[in-house]
DNA sequence: GACTCTATCTCGGTA
DNA sequence: TACCGAGGTAGAGTC
């Protein structure tokens, strides 16, 4: 901890005035400068790898794409340091991804008899989560949130028209699948001709491990 | 900084094994837990306003939202406290804003004999950044973004959109520009009707001080 | 307070 | 490595 002043030169130029700030160097060579409050995001800092020069009163930190950070001390309040080793890491746990795995294990949860034919498909505007077959052997492709607004669903309108230019294809109807879908993205699907199911990853979790008990 | 364990239940679960990390709290009440790496983004945290109870071998932070972050701690390897005052902040100098005026002032960058009409053309769905008329009179609406992505483009199609629907300004077309476009954001471009200009910042910053020297 | 949009976003995945 | 999309996005500005 030290009263120092920063400037910050790369991707945009930066001040900070003199005041009191915590600074943070980690293992991999990174720089933080925190101020006493505004959430966990530091006032400035530079990513690793960089490359540090310590004049005492001044640090100055480059990266290789020419971003330069500055920090000039005026008073060292507090200066401690220690090894930390490796970080185990975090597991996560109910995130879209999450949610796409079990959704490809079991799309009949959206619609009876749909049958997967490709997990992330491609198109030149981007990967469609889910495409699946209907029991009629029509196509559908299937967007998947977490919190299902209005932007998800414009992303499948986005996916629908490029996928109905393929004529192997066409005709391609959508179906949007969320955990929860606001009142907005459920007026635009409508009116997109998209349907909506909002799913339980609780129960979606339940009713895999019931089918890996099972078999 | 302490070995500890730490579990977050909110919008998602995470949970992270016993390790050596660095437990943050700022004087706003916000928690953040780092590891010894990974640039500035802790490896879980619990943004003010929120709710700290102590019960000396864990934490447990709860917010209005539901949310909750436990903290175990295991061993205690060093605990500093210090006041530091009110930050005077930070002053900030080339982001979308800049860009945005540089090319107010230099239109025919984007297009020969572009004309400004006007800055921040307000419609009923949010500001158009420059509303612009062309060579032959036409109207022309101008997004501008640092990085050019996919969202960007589906803003300005929803601009021109509305614009279209006024009889004074109507047709409207559209140009996309910003420091680096996406090839995905030009294919949707390409399909709405929309151009696509990379312009380079330091290049624009560099003609305006040259006008400035000659004017 | 709700909505919109930016960000030195960060981070993970993949071509 | 570069590019692309998700995020417990956070944070700022506006209505």
């Amino acid at each position: 901890m030290a009263n120092c002043s920063v400037d910050y030169e790369g991707r945009l130029n930066a001040h900070l005035p003199p005041a009191t700030r915590l600074i943070m160097v980690k293992a991999d060579g990174c720089v933080a400068v925190h101020a006493d409050g505004g959430a966990y995001k530091p006032l400035n800092w530079m990513n690793a790898p960089n490359y540090l020069e310590d004049h005492g009163d001044e640090w100055v930190v480059t990266n290789p794409k020419g971003e330069r950070l500055t920090i000039r001390f005026e008073e060292i309040l507090s200066d401690v340091s220690m090894e930390m080793g490796e970080d185990p890491g975090l597991q996560k746990d109910g995130v879209e991804a999450h949610l796409q795995v079990l959704l490809a294990d079991q799309p009949g949860v959206l619609e009876d008899d749909l049958q997967l034919i490709r997990r992330e498909y491609f198109t030149d505007i981007g990967p469609v989560d889910l495409l699946c077959s209907d029991a009629a052997g029509g196509t559908v492709a299937v967007e998947i949130k977490r919190r299902g607004e209005i932007d998800g669903v414009e992303q499948l309108a986005r996916y629908l028209e490029r996928l109905n230019l393929d004529a192997r294809l066409a005709p391609v109807r959508g179906i949007f699948a969320a955990q929860s879908i606001t009142p907005q993205a459920k007026v635009l699907a409508d009116a997109r001709g998209i349907s909506c199911v909002e799913v339980d990853y609780d129960e979606l979790r339940g009713a895999e491990s019931n089918t890996l008990k099972l078999f």
